[in-house]
DNA sequence: AGGTTAGATAACCAAGTGGTTAGGTACGAG
DNA sequence: CTCGTACCTAACCACTTGGTTATCTAACCT
């Protein structure tokens, strides 16, 4: 599975995606993370695996705590291809898309 | 299951994101989408199915060809969604992020 | 009417997902 | 050393997913 894939497969669970809203406010312990779910504890482990995975967030040892941290990186990523649909959903950036479009035209 | 999490799943699949990117050429019959790929019809039909659902094309009826076309309405809120992230990726943004953080304290 | 083309549906299969419970490891506290 | 806590792995389950082949409908063209 390429990056991109793995981002997006990720970002599809509501669970993980408000675990990386969590993780905007810092790092936060395995436990820590659960608390908010009334799901258990592989469960959660299970989500920050495939998290992890996908390069979203990396996990240090400190004793028995296995802390996460956020790593927006693949987000980036997600940022730049949808924006290669603005055009789409922007009527404004539309107009500037075919004013351009139109200019080029002229060009030739 | 909720519109981002739908688009986020509909996006996952690397089949799905090349049908998406043909659509910004403009509307194409689901013979002509499956043309790139050497997977049978049904296949196609299901995946265009998944990006229906998930409002990322809309389909017509034109005799026997049933066009689609792309409507990017929700990678808008894809787009949205990850540029909350944006401070957590650039640094520079970070650093005005933090300046202003800096200014609302002052101002206290 | 008969044949071809575009496309959907149905039934099936292997693999993946999101959850569970049970049991294991590692560490700190008493 | 033993106990509780934090976390992981393993095994299992129901459901979904991405693919297949076979069959159907609908429209067009002779």
């Amino acid at each position: 599975m390429d990056q991109l894939s793995a981002t997006f497969a990720a970002l599809a669970d509501p669970t993980r995606r408000a675990i990386l809203a969590r993780l905007t406010e810092g790092p936060a312990t395995v436990k820590e993370l659960s608390e908010p779910f009334d799901i258990s504890g592989p469960a959660i482990s299970k989500h920050l695996r495939v998290l992890e995975k996908a390069g979203l967030i990396t996990r240090g040892r400190e004793a028995q705590w296995r802390p996460c941290q956020l790593d927006a990186t693949p987000l980036k990523e997600v940022a730049v291809w949808a924006e290669n649909y603005r055009r789409f959903w922007d009527a404004s950036y539309a107009r500037l898309d075919a004013l351009l479009t139109e200019m080029k035209e002229t060009e030739k």
